[in-house]
DNA sequence: TCACTGCTAGAAACCGGTTACTCGATCCGG
DNA sequence: CCGGATCGAGTAACCGGTTTCTAGCAGTGA
């Protein structure tokens, strides 16, 4: 058995087995400038027999930096930034950075205190916070600076947004193309501003090109949402349905199956956000991919930029890839 | 606008403005003792002017704790680490600690030094690494310490495992009372010791008991994987399909939909897991829920007891509930 | 041989907090 | 009215590193 140490070596230790200063030692261990190799050799000696490690705290404090960042999300269990968190850690990893993570459980009062204690720990915050008011939003900024926006934006604070009317556009030109003429939108949560994106767009689309009709039924996010108006979806008489994201669309997608009409044959359906299980769905589901991950590097190649010292470049968009899957298809010649 | 600090204000920069000393200023954000109501006024007036708050790192020095606590996982991407993270962030974020987090995309030979640099970072860790072999986890426990292990094992380390077999036994169980004798297991990747426990329990169920015939399909983790093997399980002659997962199962149903075999009532099908999904499938799978978020809640709990300074109590097991669902049923009385 | 340069390694200051210790003032009882 | 207990706040040591500054030494050229 390894004789456990009775509290973690520290620098001093190292110094004094080695009989040099401290100074030394740290040279040693960060490789720095040259240390006669004799030295160094019974520097690295005492430190392995030591089993010493470096403080990473007592070096923060040194260096004035962490090597750490922050993600502050709503909701852990959204796909959405499930994927932006995998994407951020990756990318923060490859660059040496640690990523802490802070989650407000859509709890808006908690998220301003909870960002403000995250960014003393790190040298620099990822924000999500589709909630908080523009207002509280603008005065927490300069304070959590370095800071990356995710879906949000602010004047002079790097952002990385999903275009969402661009997605739109997209599924509504796939199924103009299709014949559709007749669309209804299986609207998200009123308050969600992503619902409100769509929402204009579709609207925007339809009195533009005036080659489509546009019907709403309000839903929801989630699949009982979707599954609960596929009724009113059938009897609108329309041929294609945009719902909101992918969950409601394979809500609405089974309760059509049950109430027995085919899918794409008598209506088209698109969700929006590619979740890993739209490629499942039977049919699988024609949607629009969010890039997630990219999303997360990106907001990580911007933090690395402040960093550095450069500016982050101002708002990026990101316009969702189209996947024309199984759900949709050419308009029925119907009946007459 | 307000003026952007040059940079963020210190203790000593609020015991100036209010004309005393760090010692007090310390107290008076630390709440302390007695400070006269007045000085502590003059101080709470000087931080706020200052719009200062403590440095969390200088602070861990000092106290030589940080508040924060690290998850090791092989893999952000798999559902199961995902719900442990929430739960453990959710657990930890109420005891005020914050979570570091750390994935080594399956790179078991980075794991040992990551897991030992976020270590050094925070207070306490909480490991999942399936793949690391016995004798470099037993060198790095101690090194770790507190430490708490994700399913592994390990003598005088608190860990938390899903009892896999426990899951197996309810779901043949359960089919067993529905009057199946044949069942087919869709192996998962034979590298993954989940797997050997969920086939060993099998193996072993169908010797004791002699209630059921068992067959064995070589399979995979994934739906790709359970709709190659649709074809296979129609023609064994099982009744019943016990899956590696709900993934698989998800790909089994829907290769036996396209055959034409229907489920259940032709064959009957078992996940496992109860990722989101599970309830939304044509029809619902049945499968045994692991409480992933109570994993996550608990590791906390264990974690907690040993910054406490006790012993985070020895080795539990986390049994699956079984959720029986549409996708299982009787045996057709059959042809003939 | 001497002054100057260049290099190595140690001394000490610093990062920004916390806290044991100390000291002066106030309060109290005898 | 005095001595000791109590209380409040400052001094200074400490957490564990990094880095500037400096002293000492060897090497170089004049």
């Amino acid at each position: 058995m390894v004789e456990q140490q009775r509290s973690a070596a520290t620098i001093s230790g190292v110094a004094q087995v080695a009989g040099v200063s401290r100074a030394t030692v740290s040279r040693v261990m960060n490789g720095r400038s040259t240390v006669a190799p004799e030295l160094a050799e019974r520097v690295l000696a005492a430190a392995r027999a030591l089993d010493y490690a470096p403080s990473q705290v007592a070096r923060s404090l040194a260096l004035g930096r962490t090597a750490t960042i922050a993600l502050i999300v709503p909701d852990l269990s959204n796909p959405m930034f499930q994927d932006v968190l995998r994407g951020l850690s990756q990318a923060a990893g490859e660059d040496g950075h640690r990523l802490l993570i802070a989650e407000s459980n859509e709890q808006v009062e908690d998220e301003e205190v909870l960002a403000l204690e995250a960014r003393r720990r790190c040298d620099g915050v990822v924000l999500a916070s589709p909630r908080l008011p523009t207002a509280d939003l603008e005065r927490l900024a300069p304070q959590l600076a370095p800071l990356v926006l995710i879906n949000r934006k602010l004047p002079g604070v790097p952002s990385l947004s999903v275009d969402y009317a661009a997605g739109i556009q997209d599924l509504v030109a796939h199924l103009l193309s299709l014949g559709h003429r007749r669309i209804v939108y299986l609207a998200g949560p009123p308050a969600s501003t992503s619902n409100r994106e769509r929402l204009d767009a579709l609207i925007k689309l339809s009195r533009d090109g005036r080659e489509f009709e546009l019907l709403q039924v309000p839903c929801g996010a989630m699949f009982e949402n979707g599954h609960a108006v596929a009724g009113e979806v059938a009897a609108s008489g329309a041929t294609a349905v945009v719902a909101f994201n992918d969950m409601v669309a394979f809500g609405a997608l089974s309760g059509l199956h049950e109430l027995g009409v085919s899918v794409p044959g008598q209506i088209s359906m698109t969700g929006f956000d590619d979740i890993p299980f739209a490629r499942f769905t039977t049919p699988p589901l024609t949607s629009a991919a969010v890039p997630r991950n990219t999303l997360g590097r990106q907001a990580w190649e911007r933090l690395r930029m402040q960093l550095d010292g450069n500016d982050g470049a101002g708002a990026a968009d990101f316009r969702p890839r189209l996947l024309v899957r199984g759900s949709t298809g050419r308009t029925a010649e119907g009946p007459r």
